[in-house]
DNA sequence: AGGCTTTTTGCAAACCATTCGCAACAGGAT
DNA sequence: ATCCTGTTGCGAATGGTTTGCAAAAAGCCT
């Protein structure tokens, strides 16, 4: 089994046992996301959706990434500028960086950067909830310094 | 000379730099974003704006709002699931923490944090044009640890 | 001041991503 | 197979922001 169909049955199951029915529509999008490598908008999903759940309204799309989102097992990022991009939440937290140019995402992630949030939330009296860090970036034109 | 009178004497000579005419209702505006030690959006930024120079439309206040952008002397914020909010561009570089509960917005920065976000850039092959960093918050419940 | 050009204004309409109301439809537990 | 309840597609609504336009005001040159 690979690891799309993994995270397709990993979207049915939190679905299902949140009382959401699983339609031939959502069974299309779950698969369509399972296996999304990158970080499609709505529209982009809608359309890929197509081809397994011909007829699939963008209404629907919608309405599932937000259940999906709501249980937790995909994310929803808003970067500057642009319209929502999904991604599935399994592996572990990681944040952005966007391609100015090209807008391509790029994901990585620093524990010690983690830490130092972490820190100066408590230090003035706070517990961090959550937190949105993206860098925007473009590719160094000059090999290395 | 107050700082908000020497901020809102700043935004003047920046559109006026620009080619943008200071009128009746930018003024208000300008002093009203000068002001302000808070993160307004549109919206209230208009209300603050009306005792100054009645009648004047959001319409303005977001065309004004745009131009003292593009010029840099204000920076514009779009935080989780709130319309814009703007402020004062002239202290150095800060980043947000968002009171999830209040709505409340403290500003804080850590050169430690840039630096490693530079750093991470930088091994990936990129120079980072700017970025964004929130961290949304709730206030510690029990004291200190 | 007067006149002329260019920018700006307020209004209403347009935008665009996203959500919602609704009547027809379809899971899925029994 | 049935019934109940959740879901669908559609089109219309939303809400923050932008834009087209004709009227009004800035700024400039004498």
């Amino acid at each position: 089994m690979t690891n799309a169909q993994q995270r397709a049955e990993h979207f049915t199951q939190a679905l299902r046992a949140a009382g959401v029915r699983i339609t031939r529509q959502r069974a299309a999008l779950l698969d369509v996301l399972a296996e999304a490598e990158d970080h499609p908008d709505a529209v982009e999903l809608h359309r890929r959706s197509k081809d397994r759940a011909p007829g699939i309204s963008l209404s629907t799309v919608y309405r599932t990434l937000t259940a999906l989102e709501e249980q937790g097992v995909i994310q929803r990022h808003q970067f500057e500028g642009a319209s929502a991009r999904f991604e599935h939440a399994d592996g572990e937290h990681h944040d952005h960086m966007i391609d100015v140019e090209t807008g391509d995402v790029i994901e990585f992630c620093s524990d010690r950067i983690e830490r130092l949030q972490a820190e100066i939330a408590r230090e003035m009296g706070y517990d961090i909830v959550h937190h949105r860090m993206e860098l925007y970036v473009r590719r160094r034109s000059n090999g290395k310094a």
